[in-house]
DNA sequence: CGCTGAATTGACGGCTCTCAATGTCGGTGG
DNA sequence: CCACCGACATTGAGAGCCGTCAATTCAGCG
């Protein structure tokens, strides 16, 4: 075991998994091997490099530290569906098939700094329950998202989409209301299902509501209630008619 | 730990799990526990009981021995996003919040019959891997999700959703070419992001094109073949232009 | 300075949702 | 046994959202 010192080094040389109550490396590798881990696992990629890809072994996952990254998979035809976005802090690379393959690639969008966790090198005892909880937040992304695309129209989905972008850099200690948006529209309309078109001109109509400043990559949210009140309304009673049918009490 | 003979009869009480590489309990309750567990875990639900409720403390997963399950959770406006149905053989209840609470509700869409798996029967080694393999196929299940919502029209998910059926069933052992719909046509639609009506036509017009044989809940394939192609190709180019970009190489 | 790719904007058409009516099945009570 | 009823399913007509196609502007870069 590390001394308590020693861990709060480590700790402060990575501030980033503060949000989860501390270095995930502290957590999940094995004591003895945390501070080599640690310091094999700084990975720095320029924007574009592929963390890895799609049916390639999962061998490890990973944190990303700082810049971002675009999760996707391919199609048979050869094109791609964006499952996630990551920022620092983030966890990703957990999504793999029975046998250990890679479901989805993921690629740099910026120059980006990863932690790198071999399943290897991973502690065996409460191993478990900690693996589960971080699942947990993956599932949960993709229940989120499955929720905006079955439910939302674009409205709501560019909205939803934004103020969770929001969110999530609050959570990080960055402003809410102002962040670049790292990926291109192109990638946004693939996360959301919709064409690149329609999220610029849905931009653009928020914009000239006043809720909030696009320009390029650079977004500013002026109107934050309004942008949560139009992200919770649903597009489509379509599946409104799916009430919570409560059946008879017995 | 069991002698192999007391492995060997356990196992065949349940049949159920043998697609997974044998019985659940056997490979994840710790082995002392293993049959109390098993004659415990049996549990008999009749249609429309929740095995549980979204908020819950999530202390147990499930694996269907008989019947099917309905997963779903309640918008904001109390309204249902169903997630997945599950069969017999498939584990449900793994997607929890960090705090192990219950992301969804799970509600019976027949008379059902469950194995129970608690949290605290769990043996400690060797779980992480198995959790891994397991909350993997969920994540690939939502992935697939998404990526009908995002990318398929009505026809497109329509015959997805009834390909993975025949699939899943086929799988089991049961007919890919019958099967019975144990859902109405609200919770296809919930789940597949479309209007009830809509469902109605695309069935009805499939049949129309001799692709099936549709009559309520009983659904016969006539032309698998048309059925797969129809799944296969994608809806809107939307996210069409969502090319993978290969960038150049280093 | 020209090129390339990203982003924006406009016009048009189709898919699917909405609203509404009808048909069908299973259960209940007279 | 039959009439009635409610839930589910089917079918039709109309409208709106969003994808497609196309042109234009703009930023980055060699």
């Amino acid at each position: 075991m590390l001394s308590p010192a020693q861990n709060n080094q480590i700790a402060q040389e990575c501030h980033i998994c503060q949000s989860r109550g501390g270095c995930l490396g502290i957590q999940l590798l094995d004591s003895e091997e945390v501070q080599q881990q640690l310091s094999q696992a700084k990975r720095i990629s320029r924007k574009g490099e592929h963390v890895f890809r799609e049916g390639e072994e999962a061998d490890a996952f990973y944190v990303v530290r700082s810049g971002s990254i675009k999760s996707y998979l391919v199609t048979e035809d050869g094109e791609e569906q964006v499952l996630g976005f990551y920022l620092p802090g983030d966890v990703f690379g957990l999504d793999t098939t029975d046998s250990q393959v890679r479901m989805s690639s993921s690629i740099t969008l910026e120059t980006t700094s990863l932690c790198r966790f071999p399943h290897a090198y991973l502690a065996d005892k409460a191993q478990g329950s900690n693996l589960l909880k971080i699942t947990a937040e993956q599932m949960q992304r993709d229940h989120n998202l499955v929720l905006m695309l079955a439910r939302k129209d674009a409205d709501g989905r560019i909205a939803s989409f934004l103020d969770d972008l929001a969110n999530r850099y609050w959570s990080r200690g960055y402003s809410a209301s102002a962040f670049l948006l790292t990926m291109s529209r192109q990638d946004i309309g693939c996360y959301l299902g919709l064409a690149v078109e329609t999220v610029s001109r849905t931009l653009t109509r928020f914009q000239d509501s006043g809720i909030l400043q696009v320009n390029r990559r650079e977004v500013e949210i002026l109107d934050h209630d309004k942008l949560r009140k139009i992200a919770g309304t649903r597009a489509n009673a379509s599946s409104g008619s799916c009430r919570t049918v409560e059946l008879k009490a017995v």
